[in-house]
DNA sequence: AGGAATATGTCAGTACTATTGACTTAATTT
DNA sequence: AAATTAAGTCAATAGTACTGACATATTCCT
C-alpha cells in the first residue's frame, strides 16, 4: 500500500547532504571547477592528437628547462615506458628537444623548442584567464586567499613564501 | 666558445614564469591540490577494483536517488556502453540497485544500497576533512570565499544562492 | 490499433593509455 | 674491471573509452 517511494529493501531513498558530509558543496564545486578548468587545454591538445600527459610533460619541461628524463618521470609519477610514448610524440612534433648532458653524457636534458614554448603558452592562457575572471567575479582582489587555500589542500603543502621557484613545490610529487 | 648554456638552435632555455602567464602559481597549485584531493578516494576505490568512474556514478546516484540511467549518462557525459560496465560492477557488488519505474516501466531508476551509501560516505569523508583542514590552515573562517571562487571557475556558473539542491548545478554537465 | 519514438541493454570491434618485466647500450662511479 | 646509473626499447597485459549495430520492452502519437 505504501509503495509511493521505492519500497525495495536495502535501498536508500534519501539523498546525501551536508548533514552527512559537511563540505559536500565544496567537494562538488571543486569537481566541476576542475572539470571546466581542464576542458580548455584539452580542446587545444586534441588538435595535435595530444592528451593531458603531453600537457603535463610539456608544462614541466617549460617550467624547468634542462630537466632530465628521470626527473620528469619522477615528477609525473608515471613509468619510463609511459613517458616514452608521450615524449617521443612531443619530440617528433618538434615541441621538445633533447640535448646531451655536458657533465653527464648519459643524460638527455629536456628543453622546449620555440614551438613547444608557444604551445604551452596557448594551453596555459585560457586557464590563466579563467582564474582571473573567477577572481574578479568572486570579488577577490588578489589571489592570496585562494592561494593559501589551495596550498593547504596539498598533502605536504610547502607553506613557504610566494617566491617558490620550482615547479613542484617539493621537487617530487607525493602521490 | 659560449656553450655553457645549451646552444642548440630553436631551444628555449628560459623557464616560463608569472611574466608569461600571470596566474601560473594558481594553475600549479590547483593541479597539485586536485591531485591530492582525488588520491584519498582513489586508494579506497582500488580496494574494490573500482576507478573514478565508479566514484562519480555512485556519488551522483547517492546525491539524487532515483535518477534514471539516461540522466546519469548525461551527467557523467559518457556513452551508454561505458556506463554499462561501471554500472554492472556497482550492481554486482551490491552498491547500486535498479528499480523499475512506476510511471514509466521502461526506466530503471538507480538507488544506492546501504552498502553503497556507506561506500560513498567513506569516499567523501577524507575529502571533506581535507577541505576542512585546508580552510583552517588557510585561516578562512567559512567557505564563502572559496565557494564563490570555485563557482566562478565554471563555464556557466550557476551564481544562485547557496541552497542549490541539485547535484550538478545546471542539471547537465557542459563538457 | 499500429507505427514511431524512447529507455535500456548488449555484442563486436577499435583505440588509447598505462602497466609490469626483461633486456640493451652507453657512460659514470667505485 | 665490475657495478651502477640514465635512457631507450620490446612484448604482453589491462583498463577505459569509443563507435556502430542491433534487440527488447514500453510508451507516445496519430
Amino acid at each position: 500500500m505504501d509503495k509511493e517511494t521505492p519500497a525495495q529493501d536495502d535501498v536508500v531513498d534519501e539523498a546525501i547532504s551536508a548533514s552527512d558530509i559537511p563540505r559536500i558543496a565544496l567537494i562538488e564545486q571543486l569537481f566541476f571547477a576542475y572539470r571546466d578548468f581542464t576542458a580548455d587545454p584539452d580542446r587545444i591538445l586534441s588538435r595535435f592528437g595530444f592528451g593531458r600527459a603531453h600537457h603535463r610533460a610539456l608544462y614541466f619541461v617549460s617550467r624547468r628547462p634542462g630537466m632530465t628524463v628521470a626527473e620528469l618521470i619522477s615528477l609525473l609519477d608515471i613509468t619510463k615506458q609511459s613517458l616514452s610514448r608521450v615524449l617521443r610524440q612531443l619530440i617528433d612534433s618538434g615541441h621538445i628537444r633533447q640535448i646531451e648532458g655536458q657533465t653527464d653524457r648519459r643524460q638527455r636534458l629536456l628543453y622546449p623548442t620555440r614551438a613547444g614554448r608557444e604551445l604551452v603558452l596557448d594551453l596555459s592562457w585560457p586557464q590563466s584567464r579563467r582564474i582571473d575572471r573567477a577572481l574578479q567575479l568572486a570579488d577577490l582582489g588578489d589571489d592570496e586567499l585562494v592561494s593559501r587555500f589551495l596550498r593547504a589542500m596539498r598533502n605536504s603543502a610547502p607553506q613557504g613564501g610566494q617566491g617558490e621557484d620550482n615547479a613542484s613545490g617539493s621537487g617530487k610529487l607525493e602521490s
